[in-house]
DNA sequence: TCTATACTAAACCATATGGTTGAGCATTCG
DNA sequence: CGAATGCTCAACCATATGGTTTAGTATAGA
């Protein structure tokens, strides 16, 4: 049973972090370089360049070199493997399923009680 | 534009390790004791109940102490925080948002061009 | 009461992480 | 050419993480 070798490590692991978030936040209203992602936080621009780094080996950003600067853009893919996990749970929070699980099981127990009598 | 002081942290960072993922997976068949937890790990007892307070810190798990035994539940609301996140980054991955967003955008250029003309 | 069980706490270790600074490498531009 | 720009790399630091072992507490049961 033991969960291993998926990329969920790795996209949980870069998503942590609240600076990563927000540079995804970005890219997706547009293509940034390293220098426009990292402009917005109190940080040097090499530690900026380390998160781009984490989310790129994560597959969740690609980078382009064009020159001597480094396009970066979304790539979705990934957080939506995120998003595929998260739905198995997806019934613990929602009312919706949570009262059809209850109409089923209110089935299931009427079905139990005919059998035993 | 500096997103923080959310739960969002702690729970991505539970959700990066195959144990703890693996966890929530076990803890979603039915409410589990701390060794019933531990034993399908290859891992000292104690080893798995750091992994547990984990979960329990990002607010993933609910522990009640019943006598010795600390039986914990599977807690989704922190989940569905996350998922919540993730919906902002849905249409990257979905292709029917993709074709409604690519209408919508013809729908603009026509507009432009009425603009313009 | 005496012992086994379920678990936490604390100390410890190796490695990872998030951050810095300084050097270095291409590329662009005057 | 020479200088500024955009970025990476390497070294370094403090702290966090994932794991261990040993010891300790409290409950359950013989």
């Amino acid at each position: 049973m033991v969960e291993h070798s998926t990329h969920l490590d790795a996209v949980f692991h870069a998503l942590a972090d609240p600076t990563r978030r927000a540079m995804l936040g970005h890219l997706a209203e547009r293509e940034l370089t390293i220098g426009e992602l990292a402009t917005p936080f109190h940080m040097s621009f090499a530690g900026a360049s380390k998160h781009v780094r984490v989310l790129e080996n994560a597959g969740l950003v690609k980078r382009t070199i064009r020159g001597r600067t480094h396009l970066c853009r979304l790539e979705a893919a990934r957080l939506a493997e995120a998003d595929v996990w998260l739905k198995r749970y997806e019934r613990f929070w929602s009312a919706k399923l949570d009262s059809l699980e209850a109409l089923l099981r209110a089935e299931d127990e009427a079905k139990a009680k005919q059998v035993k009598e």
